[in-house]
DNA sequence: ATGCAGCTTATTGTATACAAATGGCATTCG
DNA sequence: CGAATGCCATTTGTATACAATAAGCTGCAT
């Protein structure tokens, strides 16, 4: 991608990921356009991308808005997430390279070190964890799937505050890593998709609950 | 969509669909343009759609090309589509109306009819086939699950040549469906999801049954 | 007051000109 | 003869001007 579109882009995905626009709120393309600094041909690109990765809706007259999801849509988009990445780790199963759970393993490893330290660092956990799932998305070699699951990943992300990292949960993803690591290790899809369907399946309640907090304390924010 | 660029999408498309484009050849913007009738702006839009379709492909430096899907590419499209048409079933067997149940039997008898007849009407088969689906993904009442199957339910359509429609197969896909009805009518929707995974799996084989025969055509012209 | 018509303004859609980047070809040098 | 390099042609990217459309507002009529 060129480089006034890719920034445009990139601009106008984290303004939505970080809460700097405003969920139900509405784009201009002008307004973007400056803020990007760029024209807006790349940005009206942008904007195309990112209603297609549903993170922007539009009205029946064109006019975009920033999506804002209830948590009933993001227990679907999580619902929709564990099934394909359930199916991403039953192909994986049986295509994982040595390689490749080299690789899972170090990142595991990694993730585990982030958090089994007095002052854990979630950002190099969260990092490795990512990296984590994409090796097995890559294993699955499905380019649909990937371009799927990339399309559900992301969109919880927009959480407008700092989340709330419960140790306790980070340590039992690192379990549901290492046992995947053995489902892979012993080629074993069914147990692989279990396995991973659980794993999202407690990242979404982990995420419930903070989004309720955070929907809490917006509230007493407003009656403040 | 306006006027240019909605025109601009829809003929690119159908180029596409009926080979007109042929797959694998690269596509150049103006040429489409002059098409299409309008200018590149609109086409540049489309075929930034088509491409999030994976109708279109481009390179590292940006050319487009039509994609070119192996049966192996179709195989993964289908089974994609297999677990998120089951899916949708397994949804709307929870949530399916009164009336959308009464639409569903309607396109059901409307397609019995198209081929219980002496000279069978493929093409009204396939229309109310279509809808009969779109209810199920309606009534699944999950905008991103409608979207993802979106992209994996007209890929295949991509067969070059006229498909050899197997009276015997249809039959079969129309009692499937009868088998969904009373799934629904339980709401049951295990045996929805069940029934759905094998009607998918069914339209594949015959599928890639058709598009060998499709392909061996070809290679004998291609000898001739 | 209320609702509607017509105007005004805001916003998006399209065309086009120009800039940047890429690929292919020919030429040159090892 | 083969590989690398520089130039030219082709193609895509970006900016901008203008057209079309939709929203909001004002004032008038009921």
């Amino acid at each position: 991608m060129s480089r006034a579109s890719e920034r445009a882009y990139n601009n106008i995905r984290s303004m939505i990921l970080s809460g700097e626009l405003q969920p139900g709120s509405q784009i201009r393309e002008e307004a973007l356009a400056e803020l990007c600094g760029v024209s807006r041909t790349p940005v009206r690109d942008s904007l195309r991308r990112l209603e297609a990765e549903m993170f922007i809706r539009r009205n029946d007259s064109q006019r975009s808005f920033v999506a804002d999801w209830s948590l009933d849509d993001l227990e679907d988009a999580f619902q929709l997430r564990a099934m394909l990445e359930a199916h991403a780790a039953k192909r994986a199963a049986r295509r994982i390279t040595r390689e490749q759970l080299g690789q899972l393993r170090f990142h595991n490893a990694q993730l585990k070190q982030a958090i089994d330290i007095p002052n854990p660092d979630v950002p190099k956990f969260l990092d490795h964890n990512r990296q984590f799932h994409a090796i097995i998305v890559a294993a699955a070699a499905s380019e649909r799937l990937a371009s799927m699951l990339g399309q559900v990943t992301e969109q919880p992300v927009v959480l407008r505050t700092a989340r709330q990292y419960d140790l306790e949960n980070l340590r039992r993803s690192h379990h549901d890593h290492d046992e995947l690591l053995i489902a892979f290790d012993k080629r074993d899809g069914e147990w692989a998709a279990a396995v991973m369907t659980g794993h999202i399946r407690r990242a979404f309640h982990a995420y419930a609950q903070a989004h309720s907090t955070d929907t809490e304390i917006r509230k007493s924010n407003l009656a403040a």
